[in-house]
DNA sequence: CTAAAAAAAATAGCAACGCTAGTTTTGATG
DNA sequence: CATCAAAACTAGCGTTGCTATTTTTTTTAG
């Protein structure tokens, strides 16, 4: 029978097509997003976009924020695929530093996209064994730079995760002048420096 | 004529009635939040809380926006004093403990009224002239830490304020898990202290 | 090649939201 | 008591997230 067959390409035909389409929404959704903030990243205006219904979104990603949480997790991946190359690329002895610069570039040059990642509230929680390999990717590549350390490694890269973030999220939301950026990143290396001894 | 006085009178119990409604829906607003969240937070919700149709909370405030303007300011208000209490208490030399736990307890006991003070994206620019009191206030108690350090006040302020708001942020979202919170404090204490040698 | 079955997509509508125009009620003024 | 302004309410518009139902398309099978 070629019927079997046949059935299998069709398959592999819908799973592509499916694919597609959801990547599709993902990347109208951070387009969006990043152009107009995220209350206007509404399922209609989605749907217009790829020219679907609003019913086929929902069978993709069941509500509005499971699209969210899927922009969230391919952010995830950016970034610890960002934080991987810069850690990889640094002369040694300036891992720290060019990871830093990395992440802030990172949360900079794409604002709603890292919003996303840290404002949805309920899902992803993280020493959980369901959380998303992406986050744990991500979050090794700051912990490979504390190895090895005096005091416990986790602690330090929470520490130092705890203030990249504060800085990203501070000069975001507008309560840091961008003029003493420099400055601030200077100081946040030589501290962390102080350990190392 | 006793009029004008009696006008008076009835010019101020309005003025009072009005600042008594004001703060009714702030703390409804409030209440709702933490126990369900700011998405339960509606207008027509504060509406039936305090028994009065809706255009009555857009004469006070606007919009729903600045609902929650309002009540962010208060979390500044309070957490700048709170933040002060510690501060005044702290026998000399651990100043900075005693505000950086006061900080952290504020931010985990009204995760609601924290998570607000940070997630309003557009007004509240900071190191503008039109920055409300409420958070200069807040911001000052951190910055009396490091007056006379070595390094830039401000800088370390900031820096040391990032920490913060990364720490109470990534552990509000689940992101850090809350056993180690007591080493996570340590360790940034100790990492702050490093800088007073 | 065509008819039945299954899968996919579209239409249309519900409840709830933020917000406001227009009307009624309240209360101060002469 | 009549007048008039201020204050509050009713009712409704447009938009949102989401879904039950219908229609269309695609696959399967005789």
């Amino acid at each position: 029978m070629a019927t079997r067959l046949a059935a299998n390409r069709i398959a592999e035909r819908k799973l592509r097509d499916k694919q597609a389409r959801r990547a599709q929404i993902i990347g109208a959704a951070r387009r969006i997003a990043e152009l107009e903030g995220w209350p206007n990243v509404t399922v209609r205006r989605l749907s217009d976009e790829i020219s679907y219904s609003q019913p086929v979104l929902y069978a993709h990603f069941g509500n509005r924020e499971g699209i969210l949480t899927a922009v969230a997790i391919e952010g995830f991946q950016e970034m610890g695929l960002a934080l991987e190359k810069a850690r990889k690329r640094a002369k040694s002895g300036n891992t720290v530093e060019s990871v830093a610069a990395a992440y802030l570039e990172f949360a900079a040059s794409s604002p709603a996209l890292y919003e996303v990642m840290f404002s949805l509230g309920l899902s992803v929680p993280f020493g959980d064994a369901a959380t998303p390999s992406e986050l744990r990717f991500a979050f090794s590549q700051l912990l490979q730079l504390f190895q090895g350390q005096a005091s416990k490694a986790e602690v330090i890269t929470e520490l130092f995760w705890a203030s990249l973030h504060g800085i990203a999220e501070l000069t975001r939301t507008k309560r840091f002048p961008p003029s003493r950026q420099k400055e601030r990143v200077r100081s946040l290396l030589e501290l962390f420096s102080l350990l190392r001894r």
